[in-house]
RNA sequence: GGGGUGGUAGUUCAGCUGGUUAGAACGCCGGCCUGUCACGUCGGAGGUCGCGGGUUCGAGCCCCGUCCACCCCGCCA
């Protein structure tokens, strides 16, 4: 079998050539006496003819190709008769005459019309992905993943970093996400567990001198999946000696400089914009913001205060806040349109939301309840004009902040406010610990090994573990890099003191004991020479979600699961033979109806 | 665990207030067709209305339960 040529390469420049090639049947059009055959391969389509005057056995033979059958044929590339170019393709000026046709598959009628694929429902893609992979918008967004990994890989390589692998079958770690697990037959009773990612390697091999390691690695999280979120994904996880934050943020720059530059040929304004957690919260409502476009949240709580509305005073008496954003152009909304809106903001956990419209002055039913000049610099620090909506949340911070940052992306998507383009920023000073009600304790708030910043290591170590003021107010060497609205990475200058780990295992309330069963090997490592170090992990599949335009991960992961962590083509997870279950000496009790 | 949307022909969908034989388009099968590119044209086949129960003289439609897919909350250090 000859291939000359891919499909989507013929070119005007092929004229009078005679050559082969191979692909799909994707559309036919059969006259009776000449047939037209789109032909199909991963470089894209070509028009191939067959006449009963070139060659009657193949025309006879082309009459019972359907779609998707797989053919190769050879013939002479002819210019196409004027007037029949098709000039919405790049193959469009030419056109194969075949002599010769080669069935080398056939295909059974296909469960879903492919060209209409993106409306198929999405069970039927995935149960035949074998067919939603063969098209080409899905094509595409495995190629650039491809072409995006090789750039992340070629340029840390170029940085000096090594590529190294670390287990898959590894040791559960209690705190985090739930863990898969997998039972050792050789260790009857034991279980490994998939990694979350290779975090306490990718520290040991600092401390081992590798100075400089990456990995593109599958991870694996057993919690309930999201539009963004599958139970395996792939995490470009680095991590580097002798460094603090700003070297990590400077080659995260380069590296995604490079990758909009060579894969998308859009240039990334450097440096990132950089936010604290608190200004992010405070403006945003989230520690992830979209910097698309404005709408930003903006404290109310001192002018609320001139007012006499109960509401506000009782949420700011309360520990809580009165934040608000300014719709524009919203004051034309009718009575229903906002009761619509309450009922959105409520879904959202809040209790209510307060309006005003600034039209002929200011229109609501709470403008009562504050003097005219009050009313007036509300306007003035929304920037709301003559015809704006301003919407106000009280209620504490938690909720105030949710609310409103979900109000604000979603009125940013209805009021078409969201500008194209790649916004990043870096979200840093993340506090250390985060009080958890329920338990009653701190929790780390990145990971155990985080360094505080330089300054609060001191007021840590010399600190009472029980002045939960002095905890909350220490911040953490770690950082998120943000794209338009999600959290594509994360990471933190680890802690390499053992004193300093040993006070973070006192304060986060987990015994010596405990930390040397939950992450022993880490510590003996500590204590034998380790460098300062630190990394950061990228989530390759959100990354590759934005940069080719999707809105789920599952249309960048070749094989992704559904929701309920099902694999629709292999039917994974699956019961297994008694015999598999007792070699493991594993018992199921799965109540039975 | 919770909230929401959807499930009718191979596919995408329509199906009124519960009422005769459940429709359309695409696809499929057969015929015709030498410049189409979503080719055209004539004809035909194709249905466990997701599944189980209930209400009713009568259920695709109403009620209860359940399964699956998707979106979201919880969860994801």
């Amino acid at each position: 079998m000859r291939r000359d040529k891919n499909c989507g390469e013929i070119r005007e420049t092929d004229i009078g050539s005679s050559i082969s090639i191979a692909g799909w049947v994707f559309r036919r059009r059969d006259h009776g006496g000449l047939i037209f055959i789109d032909l199909r391969d991963r470089s894209g389509l070509c028009q191939i003819v067959f006449s009963p005057d070139i060659a009657g056995d193949a025309h006879t033979k082309a009459h019972d190709l359907r779609a998707e059958y797989v053919i190769a044929v050879s013939g002479e590339i002819r210019k196409r008769p004027e007037g029949t170019e098709n000039p919405n393709i790049p193959t469009g000026m030419a056109e194969l005459y075949v002599n010769k046709l080669e069935v080398l598959n056939e295909a059974s009628p296909l469960p879903y019309n492919m060209e209409e694929a993106a409306d198929a429902g999405e069970a039927l893609r995935l149960k035949h992905r074998y067919l939603d992979l063969r098209r080409p918008e899905m094509q595409q967004n495995l190629i650039m993943r491809h072409r995006i990994s090789k750039v992340m890989r070629d340029y840390l390589d170029e940085k000096g970093f090594l590529e190294i692998e670390t287990p898959m079958l590894t040791k559960s770690t209690p705190e985090g996400a739930r863990d898969y697990l997998v039972p050792s037959r050789l260790n009857p009773g034991h279980f490994y567990a998939l990694p979350q990612s290779p975090q306490l390697f990718k520290q040991i091999l600092m401390v081992a001198g590798m100075e400089k390691y990456f990995q593109i690695v599958k991870c694996f999280r057993d919690e309930d999946l999201r539009a963004d979120r599958q139970p395996e994904f792939t995490q470009v996880d680095l991590e580097m000696s002798f460094v603090d934050r700003e070297n990590v943020l400077s080659l995260m720059e380069g590296m995604m400089k490079k990758l909009f530059k060579d894969v998308m040929n859009i240039d990334v304004e450097t440096p990132f914009q950089r936010l604290s957690f608190h200004e992010s919260m405070e403006r945003f409502g989230n520690d992830k913001p979209d910097l698309r476009f404005g709408l930003e949240l903006k404290d109310m709580a001192d002018l609320a205060l001139k007012g006499t509305f109960k509401v506000f005073l009782d949420a700011i008496n309360n520990r809580g806040m009165v934040k608000a954003i300014n719709g524009k152009g919203m004051a034309a909304l009718s009575r229903k349109e906002i009761d619509m809106l309450t009922a959105e903001a409520q879904s959202f956990g809040a209790k209510g939301l307060a309006w005003i419209k600034v039209k002929n002055g200011f229109e609501s039913p709470i403008a009562k309840f504050f003097p005219e000049d009050v009313l007036k610099k509300m306007a003035e620090r929304l920037e709301a004009k003559e015809g704006d909506l301003m919407m106000f949340v009280a209620d504490k911070p938690k909720v105030t902040y949710d609310v409103l940052s979900r109000m604000r992306l979603a009125l940013g998507e209805r009021l078409n406010l969201i500008k194209p383009g790649y916004k990043f920023a870096w979200i840093l000073d993340f506090p250390l610990l985060e009080w958890d009600e329920e338990e009653s304790r701190f929790q780390a708030m990145h990971h155990p090994f985080t360094s505080p910043m330089d300054d609060d290591i001191e007021k840590m170590l010399s600190g009472n573990i029980n002045d939960k003021d002095m905890l909350s107010s220490l911040k953490a060497k770690a950082y998120d890099i943000v794209l338009n609205g999600y959290e594509i990475g994360g990471g933190s200058i680890r802690i390499h003191r053992q004193d300093v780990q040993k006070k973070m295992f006192e304060v986060l309330d987990i015994s010596e004991e405990d930390a040397k069963m939950k992450f022993g090997f880490l510590l003996d490592a500590l204590q034998y020479g380790a460098p300062p170090h630190g990394g950061i992990a990228l989530g390759l599949d959100r990354l590759v979600m934005i940069m080719v335009g999707a809105t789920s991960i599952r249309d960048v992961i070749a094989f992704p699961k559904t929701q309920k962590a099902f694999c629709m083509m292999s039917g994974a997870p699956s019961t297994v033979e008694p015999k598999q279950l007792k070699e493991l000496h594993i018992k199921t009790d799965v109540p039975v109806e």
